[in-house]
RNA sequence: GCCCAAGUGGCGGAAUGGUAGACGCGGUGGAUUCAAAAUCCACUUCUGUAACAGGAGUGCCGGUUCGAGUCCGGCCUUGGGUACCA
């Protein structure tokens, strides 16, 4: 009997698919196309099981629609810019560019072993001059068509290093490398008008039926579409010229009898009016500039307020005078950068109220005769029904909601502000101020400003020769790449040093596989045949920020005619999966701290000189933990079939899954039981009549139901619980020779797109007709899916008390008359009458007693 | 801080509101073998019993329902995101 021999059964099938092109993707209009893409990969040098769990994924699905008579396109590239590169540049020497195309060349000869159905003629990097040249073609067209402007904002700035940080780099409020206190610096930037589509982009997350809900809902909390009403507060004499007005933004106008502060955000206009000649108050905005940038460093951050000593007059009573204060907790992006403090119905207020001892007026309570003064923030949920000690419009009980939209008309009807609608979606900002991006195609000349580059000069291509030595961008500092003819008079003048974020290349580059060496960056023809992605495949922590941009570049793509109009919504499916996990193996070093062990060096919870390691839960793979397998040598011992039937075998796709080198044994060992069996069947003698053909004939067709169901819907660890099932049933069969040989080529079927090595080799064993790979997908007879009796289990009172055994079409009163004859409901009975009975056609019964 | 998830045996996990623990790992026992490996078979939530019976049980507290792992409200813990990591 032959053995299962892995190295070589899977080099010899994927020579042969190459060799056939199965996977070489031509557009062919007499077929139903499938576009299947997985996110594509950071070239970090070396693949890791989160990668072969990804690929694996997709490849099931692109396999699956193959044998479903699907054209697919199914591609692969590399998402190649970026920091890591400009890090190693720094740390070990050497250039982004050799480093990331190194890295590429090595990644991809570690995927390829994989058996991957990928058409691998349409890969390309996003570093390629061929790719962001066309990039900055898009860039041109957004920017002609007005979906671009320039503006500032704040950035992370290490005073010492003199550069921006990202919010990586930040780590404590230092700087990582200067370890400098980290300031907020404004800068011109850049940005998307992405804005502008909030609306948009909202509304058509309806639409996105296959989406999970939870990306739509974050995707919606993260637009944030609310409805509130901006008014202005006017300031007392001692304001500030031009600042007689300040305006703000509420959701809360219902509690507007309850401000007692305004605040104001220290970016304001305001504040930094004030600045300019109150040096205790500049200090205070420079306190507040202090740390980085992100939402989390802010809103974490204590709460700090200065009175300004300017007060501003309530709308409704204009004797009634409230302080002004700026206070760090509020940003200048969302509203107005300004809002009224009501600390009755507001935690953060209540908090800050408390601190800076201003009056706490409750606006509403619980109920008529509650203590109106609250000695917390009663904050209960909008649509709840509350008593308005201090309303001014509507009902004294009503919901919050009813309040705010009755208080926005009462407004609007006394000239006090309007109601509006505002998004917390923000422009994306999209300069970089470093090296290995793709860099902006802009000139700013003296006399025009800034210019756009001119089509025809396109790529405006990175330069090789610069140096990573000392920090900051290496573009300003080269001695000619910045000299250029202004594109408009001439004249000598500057190219933009700033490069695009990394996500402006993901955002398209799904388009770009439709037509990836296109002079333009799409074709028509292309586009229209192959898009959309009808099953997209990637991390969950892509729920906002890629998919949204994407979602946004979509949009632009076909506003400025690079795409068509039913690619406005670019994912017609999305799937998010878990993470690769495994334990981590630790012990410490002579000094205490924590030395980490590779899985491979651990054995039985020892190293191998017997030194016992301290063993903690699952995590995320990763190098600094030293919890990684390397799929490489998974591959090398048990072959790519193993690796890829274990990672999608013992979780669901959309959890993490835990490595354990047992678990990948055990994939083996099962999969030389299904290679044994195949042996088995194919010596058998043909004329074989055995007994059992219709049961297994039956267990056959019911595989083919629940795997099928189970690949359709992600349910991948489902489908291989079945076939194990399926796999024991032909272990055990008595079945004929021909029963036996349709069953064995039918599994091999319903295991190729997990292990399509192996299903190609039993395929041809057994005499199959050309390759498994393309064979078409066996269908179920559903007459051998329906069993003639079922067993029904009796509960009494919702405890399960017994069962009977029905045809399964018997009717629901005759289940009802059997169940109650039932001994153990005659014993619950006692002699009575039940309740009630609930007969649940074949599910259940249960008598209520 | 805010937004979104997840939490079930010794472990990974299964379960359209309808028998909680499929399938796999590990463990125990057996077959095979001179012996072992490999392979095959059986058992394996806890408690309880000689064995049945019985009782408890899906992070915690409460609710809806004939019936809740599943739905609702409030917590706890862990993970993801938080706009310059990709």
């Amino acid at each position: 009997m032959a053995a299962y021999t892995p190295s070589e059964i899977e080099a010899r099938w994927q020579a042969a698919w190459d060799k056939e092109g199965v996977f070489t993707a031509v557009r062919d209009e007499t077929k139903p196309k499938y576009y299947v893409l997985e996110m594509f990969p950071y070239p970090s040098g070396r693949i890791h099981m989160g990668h072969v769990r990804n690929y694996t994924m997709g490849d099931v699905i692109a396999r699956y629609k193959i044998s479903t008579g699907h054209n697919v396109l199914h591609p692969m590239g590399w998402d190649a810019f970026g920091m890591p590169a400009e890090n190693a540049a720094m740390a070990i020497g050497g250039h982004p560019k050799t480093w990331t195309y190194d890295n590429i060349a090595d990644m991809r000869g570690q995927m390829k072993p994989l058996g991957l159905s990928i058409d691998w003629s349409r890969e390309f990097a996003t570093c390629d001059p061929e790719y962001y040249g066309q990039q900055q073609a898009l860039f041109l067209d957004f920017l002609e068509a007005g979906l671009i402007h320039r503006k500032n904002a704040s950035v992370n700035w290490d005073p010492e290093d003199m550069t921006v940080l990202a919010n990586e780099q930040v780590i404590d409020g230092k700087g990582w490398r200067s370890g400098a206190e980290v300031e907020k610096r404004d800068l011109t930037q850049w940005f998307f008008k992405i804005s502008d589509y909030a609306d948009e982009l909202n509304a058509a997350l309806e639409g996105l039926n296959n989406w999970p809900a939870k990306v739509r809902l974050m995707q919606e909390n993260w637009i944030g579409e609310s409805r509130g009403l901006q008014f202005a507060f006017s300031t007392t004499a001692d304001a500030p010229k031009d600042h007689d007005r300040i305006e703000v933004y509420t959701t809360r106008p219902d509690t507007l009898n309850g401000a007692s502060f305004v605040g104001i955000s220290p970016d304001h206009p305001l504040a930094k009016a004030l600045e300019a000649d109150n040096a205790e108050l500049a200090a205070f905005c420079a306190e507040c500039r202090k740390g980085g940038t992100t939402a989390a460093e802010v809103e974490t951050a204590e709460k700090m307020g200065f009175n300004t000593g300017i007060t501003v007059r309530h709308p409704f009573d204009t004797d009634h005078h409230l302080p002004v204060y700026i206070a760090n907790f509020i940003l200048m992006d969302y509203g107005t950068g300004a809002i009224f403090g009501c600390p009755a119905h507001d935690v953060r207020d209540f908090e800050f109220a408390t601190k800076y001892e201003l009056p706490i007026i409750s606006t509403f309570l619980p109920s008529e005769d509650a203590d109106p003064k609250v000695t917390e923030a009663y904050v209960p949920m909008k649509t709840e029904k509350v008593f308005y000690n201090g309303g001014f419009a509507g009902e004294q009980w009503q919901t919050g909601e009813q309040a705010i939209a009755t208080a926005i008309d009462f407004c609007e009807s006394k000239g006090i502000g309007q109601g509006v609608t505002k998004y917390r979606l923000r422009d994306w900002g999209l300069s970089r101020q470093r090296y290995w991006g793709c860099p902006i195609p802009v000139v700013h000349c003296d006399d025009c400003g800034v210019v756009p580059e001119k089509k025809e000069n396109l790529p405006i291509e990175l330069p090789f020769d610069v140096t990573f030595d000392i920090p900051g961008n290496p573009l300003d500092r080269h001695p000619t790449w910045r000299n250029t003819p202004c594109p408009s008079c001439g004249k000598a003048a500057l190219r933009e040093t700033d490069t695009m974020d990394t996500f402006v290349d993901s955002s398209w580059y799904f388009a770009r596989f439709t037509s990836p060496h296109a002079d333009t960056p799409t074709v028509k023809e292309d586009a229209e045949y192959w898009m959309n992605v009808d099953q997209y495949i990637g991390g969950i922590e892509h729920a906002i920020l890629h998919l949204l941009y994407s979602r946004f570049f979509a949009r632009a793509m076909q506003i400025t005619g690079h795409l068509p109009e039913g690619a406005i919504e670019p994912f017609n499916a999305l799937f998010t999966q878990g993470m690769v996990t495994h334990e981590i193996y630790e012990t410490k070093d002579e000094r205490g701290r924590p030395v980490y062990h590779l899985p491979e060096d651990v054995k039985d919870g020892k190293l191998t000189d017997g030194t016992e390691v301290q063993i903690t839960p699952s995590a995320k793979m990763s190098k600094s933990k030293k919890n990684v397998v390397d799929p490489l040598g998974i591959i090398a011992n048990y072959g790519a079939d193993t690796a890829r039937w274990f990672v999608l075998s013992d979780s669901p796709p959309e959890r993490d899954v835990e490595w354990t080198a047992s678990g990948a044994e055990a994939a083996y060992k099962h999969l030389n039981r299904v290679h044994n069996i195949s042996t088995r069947i194919a010596e058998m003698d043909k004329d074989n009549k055995g007994t059992g053909d219709d049961d297994l004939l039956r267990a056959m067709h019911k595989a083919i139901h629940d795997v099928t169901v189970g690949v359709e819907s992600f349910g991948f660890n489902a489908a291989i619980a079945k076939l194990y099932g399926f796999t024991a049933v032909m272990q055990k069969t008595k079945a004929g020779y021909a029963a036996q040989h349709e069953a064995i080529k039918v599994l091999a079927q319903l295991m190729a797109p997990m292990t399509p090595h192996l299903a190609e080799d039993i395929w041809a064993n057994q005499g199959g007709t050309g390759l498994a790979t393309t064979a078409p997908w066996p269908k179920a007879d559903e007459k051998m899916l329906v069993d003639d009796s079922v067993t029904l289990p009796i509960q009494i009172n919702g405890k399960r008390r017994g069962e009977i055994t029905v045809p399964a079409d018997m009717p629901k009163d005759e289940v009802e008359k059997l169940a109650l004859a039932t001994q153990a409901v005659q014993k619950a009975l006692d002699g009575g009458t039940p309740k009630k009975v609930i007969v649940v056609p074949g599910r259940i019964v249960n008598v209520v007693v």
